[in-house]
DNA sequence: GAAAAGTATAGATAATTATCTATGTAAACC
DNA sequence: GGTTTACATAGATAATTATCTATACTTTTC
């Protein structure tokens, strides 16, 4: 027996007559000619090397090479109608998986939708990287990842961006910091403060020296530290003052102040990003209409900057509706 | 996703190359060019309807449908390669399932050929029917079985008979009997004696029915019963005498003794038959090798009458080694 | 015995599959 | 930058599959 003289057609004509019990009753269930019927049985015959029907009184019955193979084919049908069903599913980005990268910040906000999408949605897989901007745009230019969740990104080759949220950065100071007292602050007071900052390649840091520079102003004495976090500790322990995204601070922060400085907040948006020349998994695309319709429900209605229409747009073929 | 455009060759083609890792590797492999196994999954993507691969630095990496599709795809060939194990043993008749049919005597003699038959192919399922010559001819009218074993059979239409046993019919009356006491024994002796006998239909009686006429003879005192263990129980009684086949008698008869009578044992052999217009079950097949080839070991060799060549030569093709 | 029902075979045709050669494109390697 | 390796696409061909119509044969039913 070869398996390549087999065809799954040969299969389902086969089961057909078993569960009719007759070659001409299963013709006119599939809709065909006795004829065919019979000569695919033949076909199949053939192609086993054994007969699979004798005849008897009672018409057909089985040989238990055919007995063997209506099991066999039964078996083989049912698997792929399994398959079938899992193909619907990650069709419709019910079920599959994802790769999403994330500036270091964006780790504050990501969870607030992660979360509800990963619980409506409990057969998708998603795979969550974290990383400073120099090591996010590293994945990009090497296809790593799905989607990428930047603020204020670069002008990338193939990068289709679509903003979601307003990403704000504010100055802030120990609750007790004199500056904290007033209730209009110069830029030039701030700088005269000690800032605690991160480390170049950050998009935080980036934002906060171009628009330094757009200012005409330099920083004097600063404090370089590694995380967001260390910054927020260090400030309320008094080591400094910092500007950073208003989504690191906790919704209530009663150790730190925001200080009114003139020119701040200084404007952001969470973006994401997609590569126009790869491949978007379906449950990746599921995951994005998610987040369009559902940004409401999750984020404070003064972060919400709902642009995703454009990029969903771009996957016109996607399946709302399963 | 339409399954009649999926073959098992693509699926072949699509385990092989995910195994390999390439497409150049899998072709190779597979003894094909490149640009047919490129062209070969760009067929099973579009039988899918989803991209099966993703471009990465890595090189090939499956989408999750195209993992769905992996494991369906071993799932289905895997199935069919059980299959084709079950075919195999189907074929050699280590397997499957035949019928037999035999006349109420037959029944003391085959027990010791299918019992060690089905110790050595536990996996054939024999179901046998144990009928008097009538019931067993008119089965073999109705096509009911696929082996039928007789002794002295009718010329049967599509009939092919084999023998492979004697079955010689003795007088036997009760050990003390005064004609158990003779050393020789006329005809007309033995029918002033009361003689139990089977019904007319039975093969015992036929066979004792003919010969007594050939002999010019007829029985006068006569009592039916209806069994032949009956008949041995009533002759050891004082019943009267009896021509019965000598596989009736257990090893060790005590209470009987076998008659010396003029012209018997009357000669008769048990014989397989089978259907020519009917196909023979590989299975059966198989028995009757094994009966022709252990004939010896579990029968007594003055029984044996080996004529099994002629009929298994009918089935050329009969694969004698796995 | 005639009619109806069921199965098998012959011949034909369109559609599909499996595979090749030729060529192009992209990425990796030296 | 040139060469090698890997994958994709175009075009072609032979083989195979799927199905039909026509017909023959067998069995069942009335």
């Amino acid at each position: 027996m070869n398996i390549r003289h087999l065809t799954f057609r040969l299969l389902q004509v086969y089961v057909t007559v078993v569960r009719c019990g007759s070659v001409s009753a299963a013709a006119r269930q599939l809709h065909l000619t006795q004829p065919t019927v019979s000569q695919q049985l033949k076909r199949l015959s053939e192609a086993v090397g054994s007969p699979l029907f004798e005849q008897h009184a009672q018409g057909l019955t089985m040989t238990a090479t055919g007995q063997a193979l209506y099991q066999a084919s039964r078996d083989v049908l049912g698997r792929f109608d399994d398959f079938a069903d899992q193909l619907s599913d990650l069709q419709y980005g019910r079920k599959g998986r994802f790769s999403i990268v994330l500036v270091n910040t964006a780790q504050y906000v990501l969870p607030r939708l992660l979360g509800p999408f990963s619980q409506a949605f409990p057969d998708v897989d998603v795979t969550v990287h974290i990383g400073n901007r120099r090591q996010v745009l590293a994945r990009f230019d090497r296809h790593e990842d799905d989607l990428y969740v930047f603020s204020h990104p670069p002008a990338l080759a193939h990068a289709v961006a679509a903003r979601f949220m307003r990403n704000p950065l504010v100055a802030i100071a120990a609750a007790d910091h004199p500056l904290a007292q007033q209730s209009s602050i110069s830029l030039e007071q701030l700088l005269s403060e000690r800032l605690l900052l991160r480390e170049p390649g950050s998009a935080t840091r980036m934002l906060l020296d171009s628009w330094l520079q757009e200012q005409g102003v330099s920083m004097q004495k600063t404090l370089q530290m590694a995380s967001n976090e260390a910054i927020r500790v260090g400030v309320a322990a008094r080591m400094g003052v910092a500007v950073l995204s208003e989504h690191v601070l906790p919704k209530e922060h009663p150790e730190l102040a925001v200080l009114p400085v003139a020119g701040l907040p200084i404007e952001s948006h969470w973006q994401f990003i997609v590569r126009s020349d790869q491949r978007l998994p379906q449950s990746a695309q599921r995951f994005l209409h998610y987040v369009h319709e559902h940004l409401g429900h999750w984020i404070e209605p003064h972060f919400v900057c709902n642009e995703l229409d454009g990029l969903l747009a771009t996957y016109p073929t996607f399946p709302l509706r399963s």
